[in-house]
DNA sequence: CCCAATTCAATTGTGTGCAACCAAATGTCC
DNA sequence: GGACATTTGGTTGCACACAATTGAATTGGG
């Protein structure tokens, strides 16, 4: 039918059921963090993709909309949302900047500062719970940006998908 | 990178630096996995947790709901409507069992058979998108393993009542 | 046989994640 | 100056993911 790929001496039966692991282990590891992040961040009154945002501010101080959408790599329709429950919550501002009405800067407040002592606190148990060194951790995390990096560059790629 | 900022001991805020980092990169990297399945599944009018059940329905048959909970790490929460979508797409079946009226077993349909055929040519497309070797695939699927569980047994043992 | 605890799926509510569309502000060209 | 595209954030709609609750069916104890 389309394209013939010739791939090693893995019979294909083997590829999908490796893939298919990797894949669903990767998505099973993620949300198996995420569980773990959800139980530490619950005194913080934080889900884990705010926490993320939090963690921008706290080291870069106010940020765009738009650069923490480049940062955590989400677009408006998930940040927009969540944007407003953190400022609900009393953490962040958000204020239109002065010199292009365009752009929404986001300012952490004194509370959402101080948020950052407690936070300072869970990478520890994090850690702990990973079961993994540090040396093990820093090499996964080069491996998953290689991953990713090649993962966006083909979605890039193979998007426009002609039919 | 290269942000040393105390040669002494390992500070704490280099922990929080790699651990965010760490978790990020698994986010991003899962995220990055779902963005490519979305192309290759948009064929199929599958999403990728529906495609992991179909997975299962095409490896094991028929399988009862708790089954595919157990499989997938899902509840009942996110497979009840998800599963009636399968339904609704004409991929399943559901069936009360009529040994033990409170169990339902999902089965697939001879379209939702005949849709496995057009599946095994993703895994290559996958493989191909990610860059990676199958015995990076494999050692990678092994770390990932031992991370989620050692981080289910912590959450297991994290999770209930700390007081 | 009856009642209580347990099991299992469904439902409800909250919070992402993303595609598609929208409106306002800005920049660029004539 | 005016028509145009681009940038930027917001909104809507759909689909997970999970906690908590509900309700029906089963099981076990008396």
């Amino acid at each position: 039918m389309t394209t013939e790929v010739e791939p090693t001496a893995v019979p294909e039966e083997d590829l999908l059921r490796l893939d298919t692991q990797i894949c669903f282990s990767l998505h099973a590891a993620s949300r198996a963090f995420n569980s773990v992040y959800r139980v530490l961040l619950k005194d913080l009154g934080l889900t884990y993709p705010q926490y993320l945002v939090m963690l921008v501010l706290w080291e870069h101080g106010e940020t765009p909309v738009k650069e923490l959408g480049a940062r955590l790599r989400l677009d408006s329709g998930t940040l927009s949302p969540l944007l407003k429950r953190l400022e609900a919550a009393g953490f962040v501002v958000r204020e239109r900047s002065s010199r292009d009405e365009r752009s929404v800067v986001v300012r952490p407040t004194a509370e959402g500062a101080a948020l950052r002592e407690r936070a300072a606190l869970i990478p520890p148990r994090i850690m702990a719970a990973s079961g993994c060194t540090v040396d093990e951790l820093r090499d996964l995390h080069a491996r998953l940006a290689r991953l990713t990096a090649s993962l966006d560059a083909a979605a890039r790629q193979g998007a426009p998908d002609p039919r």
